[in-house]
DNA sequence: CGTGAGTTTGATACCCCTCAATAAAGGTGG
DNA sequence: CCACCTTTATTGAGGGGTATCAAACTCACG
C-alpha cells in the first residue's frame, strides 16, 4: 500500500505544502497548510513540469527564477566538491518546497531521484503574491520552519560518529516521513541509491552497506528488496540512534524488555 | 574592534533581525530588515531579558510560549543525549531569532555563551501580529531562508570526514559571519569553549585541539589568546575546507602561488 | 597564591575509509 | 526469453585518522 512515486496523483488541484504544526498538536502528522482557493490561485502563476529519474533540475549557482513543489517523486539536494564527489543536504518528497536562493542564485544543485511531478513557481510572481496575502505567507513561514527543523535533524544525525547510529537514525527519519503521510511506518521504502544514503549521511557506501547488513543481522530490521526495509524491533534501533559514540558493550542481543514493539 | 557581547547596545529600538538577501544582491553582507516602524511596533509586546554566561534559557521540550530575539552575546543551540553528551546545532548571534517550536514545545534547549541581553516575544501576540502585518511577515520568511541555509552549512560542514577540515569550515564560518556583520573578517573572535566548538563540530575537544595547532603549525593561522584567532592565509584555508576525506599528501606548504589573500 | 575549569599533549585502540574483487540487479538488443 | 553489459550492491583485507584514556599544563579568579 505504498505510494509509488511513478503514478499521477488522482487529480491536482493546485500547489499544496504540508508541515507539522508550529504551536498546535498534530501527533507529529503534517497538515495540508493551504486552503484549496489558495491552491487554486497559485495554480495560475505555477507550471507543471515533470523530470526523468536522475534529471538535473538546476545546478548550484544558476539563476534562481523559480521555486518548486513537488507533487510526486523525491528530489535530493546537493553540492558537488572540488573532488567531484558529492554531498547531499536533503531528500524532498511531495509536498515539499525546494529551490532556496541567497542573492538571486540556487544554492544548491538538485536531481530527481525518481522520476518527479513538480509545480514550477517564478519567484517574480510570487514575491508580489506573498506581500499581499498575509496569510498565504504565513503557512510558507510554517513549512519553512519545518524544513528548518529537518535540517537541523540532519545536522543532529551527522553529528554522530557512529555508523550504525547513523543509519539507524536515517531509518527513522524515514519512519518519520512515512508516519507523518501516513503510510505505513514499519515497511520503509528507500527511493535512492546506497551512495545517495551515504552522501546524505556523511559516510562510504560501504560502510552504509555493512551497518545495514549489520543491524538485519541482529534482527532490528529485514531485507526484503534493496529499496524496501522493514523494522523489526524500533526498541533497539531508537536506542542505536541514541549513540554518539562507540558504546553498547552490554549484549542487548534480543532482550524481550527491549523489544517494545509499540 | 570588535563588539564586545558584554555590553549594551547604544541605544534599543526594538527587535531588529538581519539576513542575507533571498533574490536581491547585497555582496553577501546582512541587511537590516525591519523598518523602524515595525521594531518600535514589536517592542510594544516585547520585553528586554538578561541571562548570565552559561545560563539556560530555556531546555528541550518546555512549552514554547515566547520566541527570543538577540540585542548582544551568544546563545548555543542544543540537544542532550542519553549519555549525557550535547551536540550543539547553532551559534547564534545578534540580530538573530530562536525560539523554533514543534507542536508547542521546543525542539532544542539553548543556553548562554556569553551575557546575553534578548528581546522576547510571547507567541500569542506575535501570531496575531504576523496574520496582520504581511510585510513582517515576509522579513520574517527571509529571516528563517537564512537560518536554513546556515543550518545546512552546518550540515554539509558535518558531512566532511576530515577534522581538519571541519575546523578549517568552522573558522570560514565564523569570517563570513564577522565579515556579514562588517567587522573584521581576519581576526576571529571566539565566544565559546573548544568542548562546544567540538560539541558543534561533531568531534572530541582533543581532535579540534589538535587541528587548530596544525593549521597554526602550517601558518594558515596564529593564535592569539585561546579565544582569539587570526587567518594568515585564507586560502590555504579554504583549500583545506574544501577537502572531503583524507588526500592533501602533496606538501602545499607555503606555497606562494596559493598565498591568494584577497 | 591556590583552586578549578578549560586546554593541551601523549599513547593506544579501534572504527571506518580506501582499494579491490565479487555478486546481484536492471536495462538493452538480438 | 536469454545473453550481454552496465550499474549498483556486497563482501573482504589492510592502513590511517580519530576517539578514548590519562596526565601535564595554562589561565582566570577568588
Amino acid at each position: 500500500m505504498l505510494i509509488r512515486d511513478d503514478e499521477d496523483p488522482p487529480a491536482a488541484h493546485g500547489p499544496a505544502i504540508a508541515a507539522v504544526a508550529l504551536w498546535g498538536a498534530s501527533g507529529g502528522r503534517r497538515a495540508q497548510l493551504l486552503t484549496d482557493e489558495q491552491r487554486a490561485r497559485l495554480s495560475v502563476i505555477a507550471s507543471i513540469v515533470r523530470f526523468k529519474n536522475g534529471a538535473q533540475i538546476y545546478r548550484e549557482g544558476d539563476r534562481a527564477d523559480a521555486i518548486f513543489n513537488i507533487v510526486s517523486g523525491v528530489v535530493k539536494s546537493y553540492r558537488v566538491l572540488p573532488d567531484k564527489t558529492e554531498r547531499i543536504g536533503a531528500f524532498l518528497f511531495p509536498d515539499d518546497l525546494f529551490g532556496l536562493a541567497e542573492e538571486g542564485r540556487y544554492v544548491n544543485a538538485t536531481k530527481a531521484v525518481t522520476a518527479v511531478t513538480a509545480y514550477r513557481i517564478p519567484v517574480a510572481a510570487l514575491e508580489g503574491w506573498l506581500r499581499k496575502d498575509a496569510a498565504l505567507e504565513f503557512h510558507v513561514i510554517c513549512k519553512l520552519c519545518h524544513e528548518l527543523r529537518e535540517a537541523q535533524r540532519h545536522a543532529f544525525l551527522l553529528g554522530s560518529r557512529n555508523a550504525l547510529a547513523r543509519v539507524a537514525m536515517f531509518f527513522q527519519l524515514l519512519q518519520q516521513h512515512q508516519a507523518a503521510r501516513g503510510e505505513s511506518a514499519e515497511d520503509l521504502h528507500l527511493p535512492m541509491t546506497r551512495s545517495d544514503v551515504a552522501d546524505y549521511l556523511g559516510m562510504s557506501l560501504e560502510a552504509v552497506s555493512r551497518s545495514v547488513r549489520t543491524l538485519a543481522d541482529r534482527g532490528i530490521v529485514s531485507l526484503g528488496n534493496r529499496r524496501s526495509v522493514k523494522v523489526l524491533n524500533r526498541g533497539q534501533l531508537e536506542a542505536l540512534a541514541a549513540l554518539s559514540g562507540r558504546e553498547e558493550k552490554d549484549d542487548c542481543s534480543t532482550d524481550p524488555l527491549m523489544s517494545s514493539n509499540d
